[in-house]
Formats: C-alpha cells, structure tokens, sequence
DNA sequence: GTTAGTAGTTACTACCTACTAACTTCGCCG
DNA sequence: CGGCGAAGTTAGTAGGTAGTAACTACTAAC
C-alpha cells in the first residue's frame, strides 16, 4: 500500500511525472490516466489537485521555460555584454543533459499553435519572460539577442530529433558549438 | 450531393486539408473525422487511401519540408555563397505567410519526440534533406548554414506563437529581419 | 476519543478515437 | 446495354479520453 504524502509532496511529484510525459508526447499525446499511475495513485486525483488536464500541462511548461530562463540569469552571474552572452550560452549547452526541460519547450510551442488561446497566451508570456530576460542580462542589440535565442530554438529541434544518437556529417554540424565571440560581429554590424 | 473525384485529385484534397488540420493541433490532437467532415467524404475512406492517421500526417510534414527545400533551392537559382544565403534568407522571409508549412514542421519536430521510432526517423530524414539542400547550394561552412537554420527554426516558433498578432517590443524585435550580409561575419570568423 | 480536515478512491458518464470489413453507387468502355 | 473497376458509404468494434460526484481512510489536534 501505497505511503500517503503532503499535499504538497504530492503535487511535485505529478509535476516532476508530468513533465516527463509531456515532454515525450505533448499535451494531447500524454494522458492523465499514466501520469496518475505512475505517481501511485489515481486518475481522479490528479484533477482534484490541478483542475484540468490543460492547467497541469501549463504548469509543466511554465516551469520549464522559468528554469530555463534562472539558469540564464544565474550563469551570467551579475555579468552583462558579450561576457554574459557567453556565460549564457555555456549554460544552453550544459543543458543539453536534460531533454525534458528543452522538450517542454518545444511541445509548449506546438501546443501554442493548436492554442485556444488560453494555451497560446500562457506560452507567450513564458517565452516573453525568457527573452526579456536574456535581454536585459546580455544588454546588447535585439538582434544578438535575437540570434542567441535561434540558435537556442535549434536546440530544441535536436532534443526532439535525438541528434545525438544521429551519426552522420550534418547532424554533427547541428551540434558542433559555436564560438562565443560570433555574436559580437553580428552586433556591431548592426549597431552602425 | 458530392462530386465524385479522381483518386488522385482527392487524395491531393484531402492531403491539403489534413496539412492545415495538422499543423494547426499536431499528430494527437488533430482528428481523421474532422479531415474526412471537411473533404466531405466518410472518414472511412480517408483510411482507405492513406491507410493509416500517422501515415497521413508524416506525408503531410514530408510534403511541408520538401516545399521548404525547394523553395530555398529555387531561390538561390544557381547561385552559391553569401548570395545564394540572402536569397534564401528572402525566401524564408516570405514564407512566413505561409503559416502552414512552418507550423508543419514544428509539429513534425513535436511529434518525433513522442516518436515510435517511425515518426521520428521520418522526420529526421526530411530535416536532414532541408540541411544537406541548403549547405549544398550555399556552400559555405558548417556554422554559418547552422546560423541560418537556426533562424529558421525562430520563425517557425514564432508561426506557433502568431506575434504577427502580438504588438509588443520583444515581439517587434523576434521579427525583425536581421541584414543578409551578418552571416559573412560568422563565415570569416570561424574559418581562419 | 471524538472531531475535523485532508489524502485518496470507487465508480461512473458521455464521448471521441483510430481503424475494419463488407457493401453500394457511379461512370466509363467495348 | 452490360459489365467492370474505381469511388465512396454503412455500420460497426474495441478501446481510450477527460472529467465528476460521492464516498472512504488516515492523521493530527483538542
């Protein structure tokens, strides 16, 4: 039989589940039905604590485009300019490890897009959050700002790919690292 | 009464749909029954043709990302290097219009995360062809086709997310078209 | 030891899902 | 006209879905 656990303790561990099962599969792909057997317990209680399946995906998002986003902080560390940019990125790549948060990200996007608006609101303002902060920490031009964001999204594509289970020539250039001081030519150019 | 069709003008019909239907709500969360309504024909038959819902939905994704190589393919019409990359880079631009091949591919990157395997070898096939296609015709180096992809993969986000709708600073600067030429930078850069 | 509140379950509804097999209707060709 | 192949339907199965309401069991406080 199964321990009982605080409120509390009980809703990280559904979050912590759930997000591994949204991250593989998405909001409509996942169900409430295995999240809920997987933590021990029963279907019906999963929606007594979060209402609805929509609201529990969102949480999963929103939490995953937050620690992303504190990482980003965190790893610049009070710097700003081309040195924080660098610290940032180190940090991207670092999280590589961890695949759901950087697919939560993806299928909030795609989810987004199916958006009764709700969702798709929900999911701009997680990635408004994160770009904003990127922003102001690095303090550069938007469109730096900008270019570390893409290379950010294709990061995602190739958490969703797999790439490194991929051995060929173009998906290890899809991985190969870039050098930090790249952006800073991007900047300039701009900036005139 | 409906008009019957030829098999193949109907399997392009509802190829155009269920290509609209997909990219709007994904893999799961799209609906055969809801494709078939709208062909106005039985959802029995979408079966008959495509044989099976995922088959359906990884040839509309092909379709979306062969569109997309095609179309960077044409664009540079001949050309190589940095100017082969800016007529791409136009292409793209004007592609955003087309919000469903972008979202198509979003979708398709969702889905092969949930991926049995099937799904996801697909759509890396396809992704893989987009790369090899573009690096082919730029001819340039690996980080600067990587740079341009990775923009690409930003606009297909913000397809998800709609900012065209979304008047705000950081939405203005996820749009704005960064100069053609910033690529030479990264280029020069990196290959010394 | 009773009460009160919270953790959790049972049992269910109403509906949508992909998918199948067997049947029907149309339109063209000889 | 007759027939034949292709276009399309009817009617179903088997199973999963989110969500709800009403009940139970545990635990801590008085």
């Amino acid at each position: 039989m199964a321990t009982r656990m605080s409120g509390r303790e009980r809703r990280e561990q559904i979050l912590g589940i759930a997000e591994e099962e949204f991250a593989a599969a998405g909001l409509y792909g996942a169900s409430t039905e295995t999240i809920a057997r997987r933590a021990g317990i029963t279907q019906a209680y999963v929606f007594r604590l979060f209402g609805t399946k929509k609201l529990l995906f969102l949480e999963c998002v929103d939490a995953a485009f937050e620690r992303m986003r504190l990482a980003m902080v965190a790893a610049a560390g009070g710097a700003s300019g081309i040195e924080a940019l660098t610290a940032m990125g180190q940090e991207y790549n670092d999280m590589l490890a961890d695949r759901t948060t950087l697919l939560l990200q993806l299928q909030g996007t795609a989810a987004a897009a199916a958006g009764d608006g709700e969702v798709r609101d929900a999911v701009r303002a997680s990635f408004a959050r994160l770009w904003q902060s990127v922003a102001d920490t690095a303090q550069l031009d938007p469109v730096t700002v900008k270019a570390f964001l893409a290379f950010g999204m294709l990061l995602n594509t190739n958490a969703a790919l797999d790439l490194p289970q991929v051995d060929e020539p173009w998906s290890h250039q899809a991985r190969t690292r870039i050098k930090p001081g790249l952006f800073t030519h991007i900047t300039t150019e701009t900036n005139r």
